[in-house]
DNA sequence: TAGTGGTCTAGACCACGGT
DNA sequence: CCGTGGTCTAGACCACTAA
């Protein structure tokens, strides 16, 4: 793992277990570089990526501190990566299982082929999917996923977690992600498996998830129970995207 | 503005222009290094931006190659910054109003203390409005801002846009944010303000809004109709926060 | 004014991709 | 193999905050 990772990871660490309480300063950025023995530029390369998470905030002259939530958004994302990713509920650890409505190989639609950038004879996956958390229905996901580029998959796996099976079994890294959020009326089938009625909302989350060097492998729509702890917690740095 | 920020701007303008098409490589970093006069570090903190903006990808050993529908992204954000902010809806320039439905200030909650890093006794004004477009009732918003952050602010103001007396007249710059998303049932006030009825979906986003400079100034919820074009583009670097 | 983070340089080495 | 982006260094100067 690159250094400014490691360490980013370290001072995660140290601020989940409150050793870097919240609203109280960081060390000076040249101190961390001694202390981790690297340059400021790798310290701030950490820092960074803190920043994007959330857990603290730099001002110029004045300091890094880490932030109010700090702790909690620390452990929900310690949280995450035990069970390969539920959003935050405040409910601990839970079973996550899968119904599979639909599996399927196929070729590529002209959206599928832009969003995962592929050529219209590269085959894709279909997969349906409704997720469990502890027996109860809280997604449905449709997947689009190039074979090139993950191979080998089986029904045994998406009963499980396919991210598991990508970065444990073939050993691939899960980079960044672009993703459309919008509201929406449940549809028939929403209501029939995520057993809710016509005037639950469903919140529609559709992504192209990219591998750490840069190929997209997932085009993904998901929709989720509006009731579900079907929170999404992202940050960002171009602002202006709402009203004012 | 950082020279790694006029350089992003840049390669944004010859993208949305076409000079750089989707689908084809940027030059390597080392040229468009010469080309700016400057060093590759900082062509890597410009290309950075452009990665999180989504109109780029990048691949090691392989180049960077500018994204499917990258035109169309980087000519959505011209649009938000020509009138202040408006979610993507293909429809062209907007006209935006407001309806104040509150203005007034007071001592600030525990919540609010917390996620504006203000104390007690620094009062903030609590700002509620009904946002028009094209004479349309398009979102609610309830917002928090402190007034020794964002001082003076008026009627007047609030009828146009807070964003353009922060950057124009109060000379400051915004930085980064951070969200909360999701889905809820029309409220009588949502169903009352925004013109919806009670099977129409809201979609709610919980924002931090911080300065370039660190400072938190706007802790603000919007209640947005679900088919007013209020879809989100975001962008982020550590995924799993959905299942898988 | 002293101390902080923000930015930048001009190199270097490495990991990876494609030939 | 060579060319690419990813990371890193050891400094430097600047912008800003707070006393």
């Amino acid at each position: 793992m690159a250094r400014f990772k490691e360490i980013a990871s370290h001072i995660r660490h140290l601020i989940e277990q409150g050793d870097y309480p919240e609203n109280s300063p960081l060390p000076r950025q040249a101190d961390l570089a001694k202390t981790y023995q690297t340059s400021r530029m790798t310290i701030q390369k950490a820092l960074e990526l803190l920043r994007y998470e959330g857990l603290i905030t730099s001002r110029q002259g004045s300091g890094s501190v880490v932030r109010q939530d700090a702790r909690n958004l620390a452990k929900v994302d310690g949280r995450i990566d035990e069970y390969n990713g539920l959003t935050a509920n405040n409910r601990g650890i839970a079973e996550v299982s899968s119904k599979i409505l639909h599996f399927d190989v196929r070729f590529p639609t002209n959206e599928e082929q832009a969003n995962l950038q592929i050529s219209d004879y590269q085959p894709v996956y279909d997969i349906a999917r409704l997720r469990f958390v502890d027996h109860e229905p809280h997604v449905l996901e449709y997947t689009i996923m190039p074979i090139h580029v993950i191979p080998n998959l089986k029904e045994e796996t998406l009963q499980q977690s396919i991210y598991d099976y990508i970065e444990n079994s073939l050993q691939l890294t899960i980079g960044v992600a672009t993703r459309r959020i919008r509201a929406d009326k449940p549809s028939a089938t929403d209501q029939a498996e995520l057993n809710c009625t016509a005037a639950d909302p469903i919140l529609e989350i559709e992504q192209v998830v990219y591998l750490d060097d840069g190929v997209p492998f997932e085009f993904s729509r998901s929709r989720n129970r509006y009731d579900n702890g079907d929170i999404l917690v992202v940050n960002m740095n171009r602002t202006r995207k709402t009203l004012d």
